[in-house]
DNA sequence: CATCATATTATGGTATTTTATGGTTGTCAA
DNA sequence: TTGACAACCATAAAATACCATAATATGATG
């Protein structure tokens, strides 16, 4: 299942926060129940996923050189900056103080799906993110077309 | 399964409405029992699609590429945008509100099979569009004209 | 061919469940 | 002991499951 559609959520002092039903759904058949979350290393916001993917990730990075300077970098970057949290009874998460800050999120939190992840930002800082790459996206919509059925 | 010919359906005060029958046949095999729709890019309607073809797509644009902006920046218009309705018992969905007012739909939907994927239209609007499209064909295919005697 | 029986579909209204959210209490470790 | 954090209630609103009926199609039979 795949994380789809867009969905803003309270979240409260504690940074305790709903995650969206469809996405909790999206999670239904892994072992984990929970998600991944860490920064995004492009935008200001919080990327998610879940812990199945996070093991792909960790077998694509494990073709690569034990030494290299190129793993080092990517397990650095992505495994050290993870937190998986789990849903609590009701479906809620507690974000991470620093990520809330990260991503300037104030009170409310969007939920973006992205089919295999997903990013969680502050309104107002999504909707300036879209108004600067809404357009640039239009014009590349030729390249969504499927190669093959 | 291909999803073939029009039909007209009501919409009542909470967006629910019938999906023909014919189209709900075309995702019997499928795990996800119900369809993906979103707002289209080009036309004053909705679109919509199996989650398998949502699936598909989403495996065509994922690399597993955390830093490349291009990838997030297509992935957003896609996915963010679209939801993901499940069949009740009567092979109805309850399209989001907001489909319906970018559609203009008013009380009946225009389900319009296009294959791989289909539209939903507000009738008059899609009258208008047609009506479009069919002078815009006579206009660039001169050829078709009878030739006087 | 007309008519009746049956199955499927479409539609309307209501009841029940799920979801999102706030507040409180318990617990474990620093 | 206190501060952080998880577990535990409680509730309004929203979503969806349920039931009943009307409309349509299908098919059998005399």
């Amino acid at each position: 299942m795949l994380f789809l559609g867009t969905i803003e959520n309270k979240i409260d002092a504690k940074g305790r926060v709903s995650v969206p039903s469809d996405f909790r759904m999206a999670t239904k058949n892994d072992s984990f129940q929970g998600v991944i979350l860490y920064h995004s290393f492009t935008h200001k916001c919080i990327e998610g996923c879940t812990m199945e993917r996070m093991e792909k990730l960790s077998d694509a990075t494990d073709n690569l050189d034990l030494f290299s300077e190129e793993n080092e970098n990517l397990n650095s970057l992505i495994f050290s900056d993870a937190r998986q949290l789990s849903f609590d009874v009701t479906g809620r998460i507690v974000i991470p103080m620093d990520l809330i800050e990260f991503a300037g999120i104030k009170g409310n939190a969007l939920f973006v799906g992205r089919g295999k992840t997903f990013q969680i930002w502050d309104k107002a800082e999504f909707e300036k993110y879209q108004a600067e790459t809404r357009q640039n996206a239009l014009k590349n919509r030729p390249s969504l077309s499927f190669k093959k059925d």
